[in-house]
DNA sequence: TTGTGAATGTGAGAACTTTAACAGGTTGGA
DNA sequence: TCCAACCTGTTAAAGTTCTCACATTCACAA
């Protein structure tokens, strides 16, 4: 069994590693690794060492083919399909935000509000909110981002379901019903800060 | 010792709590609280019960006084002063999303850009980034959110750690020099795409 | 006042994650 | 070719977090 914070931090070792490529590096060892991502070294062996040995003894991993291998674990060697539903303030900077990573492909976004409608972020247009149903038939996406606020969150995730959405990330921390078999996720900002504060408090005594 | 972990979860059960009293619940027993916040009654008990017992024996937990007591573990009991680094998409949804917090007071808004300058998002106007070091001197902040590319994080980190600043919210995954006694911390939203997409393909097979 | 039902608080241990240590293999120089 | 330096992959131990089960305690009703 591999740990879910394995797999979390493989992220990170990938955002790591990517930047070192574009600097030139052809290797890097454990430890330099480790020092970039904050953690250690053996647990970069570690969780590398999950999935089989990428590394040459004495030497370190070659860069270019770890990163590869990663983009492959991780699922992201090929385009996932996204919708994204709620295009206010934090919907819109998401959804400029996922246009520039590449293997994410918007394939629409959904908003209640009219006037919104046919508009567009970037290259994505706006469409109305009660098209997704339809819609998820005609363009099966992957995962699901909503940035609507709490009270109509089942309501969409009861539809993405049924548009056979696997992954559901919302921002909007909120009591739900999930279908078994389906993924769910928050990110709450304001969340995090209070535990940041926590966290720098207590190392302040 | 306080699990981290723990802490988490406490910002979780106070949405949850807050939720329940907008319904008008007086009491809320630990299975209730568990479902709706996706863990288990054992592990709601535990967690409260490393700050003591708050609840009453065979009859739950009363939700308004429990929800003192958590605003006061964390110690959002009171306001705490944010500064915001970078104005720009991400940035300004944040910036309105900080502004509906009440316990977050968002002392001031910086940018680069001088054509934002004077600008106002909500009730907060937007500062030029240089007068950041100066500003910290006389609005003494508790807490940083960094909302600008990886590559100006460092600078504009050590200028708040050179203002009182003890912790950072940082949404660009950035390798950093943290001093001494600086609490770091990440969100990325790409980083949790992609840990949702694994978890999503892992639970279909 | 006493008994009953119900849910908390807690301690032991199971499960999971990280660290530490080292065996094994690779490179590069003499 | 041999040796020394070095770093990976791995195993065992340490540390952390979660679960389970139950004794304890409280509220309420008879």
């Amino acid at each position: 069994m591999i740990p879910e914070a394995t797999i979390r931090r493989l992220s990170v070792y990938l955002r790591c590693l990517r930047r070192g490529l574009r600097r030139g590096e052809n290797m890097v060892r454990s430890g330099q690794l480790a020092r970039r991502c904050g953690t250690s070294a053996s647990l970069v062996r570690k969780d590398l060492s999950y999935f089989g040995g990428f590394g040459i003894k004495g030497k370190g991993y070659k860069v270019a083919s770890l990163i590869d291998s990663i983009e492959r674990i991780l699922g992201i060697n090929k385009p996932i399909g996204l919708v994204l539903i709620g295009v206010g303030n934090l919907g819109s900077a998401i959804l400029r935000y996922l246009q520039s990573v590449p293997y994410f492909t918007i394939l629409g976004a959904f908003d209640q509000d009219k006037k919104k409608w046919g508009k567009k972020i970037g290259r994505v247009e706006i469409l109305p909110s009660p098209s997704l149903g339809d819609f998820l038939k005609r363009h099966p996406a992957e995962l699901g981002v909503i940035a609507i606020p709490p009270d109509g969150v089942q309501e969409v995730v009861n539809t993405l379901w049924r548009g056979g959405v696997k992954g559901v990330l919302s921002f909007a921390l909120s009591e739900l019903e999930v279908p078994e078999g389906m993924v769910l996720q928050f990110v709450d900002i304001a969340a995090e800060l209070e535990f940041l504060y926590y966290k720098a408090n207590k190392s302040k005594k």
